[in-house]
DNA sequence: GCGGAAACGGATTCCGTTTCCGTTACACTC
DNA sequence: GAGTGTAACGGAAACGGAATCCGTTTCCGC
């Protein structure tokens, strides 16, 4: 990253900054005449710097997993173990809703997989701990959580955040049913972790290629 | 719809058996110029019949709708009220899975509108009914339980039904989360079916004019 | 300042949807 | 069964957006 020009550099800014504000408005669905329109560069060298659309809102999706990331630690640090997934989960929801989400794209941008699988780590440990402290099912698991976080997104992206009665009230029933209780057994076994990391390229890839 | 010309009358037909052949291989990111050639015909036919892509996608969600109509009556005539809403919920998954699915688009399809109003009655019912019997926690709305069924449909479509370990696990945690138990009252107030046609007729839009 | 590598920009290609209009052939009359 | 009005057809072309290509410009080490 590094070792580029003065003017490259300044440009690399620049189009971030454009891409960001049309993310803004536009959404996922911004396109890169605008983008460059607004960065004052030509489309040329947005594909200089992102070698696709795809990449481009990649780069847009990075800092909002950074902020989950933060938000996760805190969550870690501040919260008692029974209860990090619940406060964790509320928090992800309303940050999502509140920055605008890259949509299924951003499960899968490989500029952001460090920070995702650190992510995944934390929240990983959440269940975990809240399994142990009684306030989570015991046939819960991470994936589940995964997939759980996965399906919210969407509920919560398909209108960009607006309609919090729906999400809001969608993610406290998650919650409420995942709590220990007197509910049977799941018949179902649980799945693996690289199963759910193909589900999500494969989605990912199904939405890019339509879009 | 009657009143149409003979040769018009066949080439329809035709169009919309390209269109499912097409989709069934391709999915919803199905190109104009490929089902015309396929029903052989120009893509001005197509387009006297179905005014846009997202006519004729809406016009082949039709028959998953009729399906899952019929699915929903049979339950209705055969299974204990207490069971309704578990049988329905899972056959519904099953066949959204096993039938190529029309993604986000086809829960605002037009041309599906009354097929769909009425299979939403149904459920309601079959949500009414579980909660007499004891079976779902009374808190539960029928609205709360459209909103599950988008959640679910968007993650088995999102890789077309593959990943069944991903998808069964998921519907059988939810529904082993909906029973009755001793998870405590929600604190946010269910919602209108107003707000969830908002929710759909919107999330439709967003996903149509992005692809 | 000079040379050449790096970066630029936008015209161009590619690919898919949608429109438009000259042609075709159905259906109805006599 | 020929004649006529018109619904329906087909496919060429316009359009829109992503991605590429290449001639031009800018930077930077010497």
């Amino acid at each position: 990253m590094t070792g580029l020009r003065a003017d490259a550099v300044r440009n690399r800014r620049r189009v971030l900054e454009a891409a960001r504000a049309t993310h803004a408005q536009r959404g996922t669905a911004l396109c890169m005449h605008e983008v460059a329109r607004r960065a004052g560069v030509g489309v040329g060298t947005v594909y200089r710097h992102f070698s696709s659309r795809q990449a481009l809102i990649d780069a847009i999706a990075h800092p909002f997993f950074e902020r989950g990331l933060a938000n996760a630690n805190a969550v870690a640090k501040t919260e008692p173990e029974g209860e990090r997934f619940t406060r964790f989960l509320r928090g992800f929801a309303e940050e999502l809703a509140s920055h605008g989400v890259p949509g299924h794209c951003m499960w899968d941008a490989p500029a952001a997989r460090p920070v995702r699988t650190e992510l995944r780590g934390l929240v990983a440990g959440f269940v975990e701990s809240g399994r142990c402290a009684g306030t989570l099912r015991p046939d819960l698991t991470a994936e589940d959580a995964f997939a759980l976080l996965w399906t919210i997104a969407m509920l919560i992206d398909a209108t960009d955040g607006q309609n919090p009665e729906i999400w809001r009230r969608h993610v406290e029933l998650q919650l409420d049913g995942l709590r220990t209780g007197l509910p049977g057994r799941l018949e179902v076994p649980p799945f693996e972790l690289d199963q759910w990391d193909r589900f999500v390229r494969e989605s990912a890839a199904r939405a890019g290629s339509s879009e």
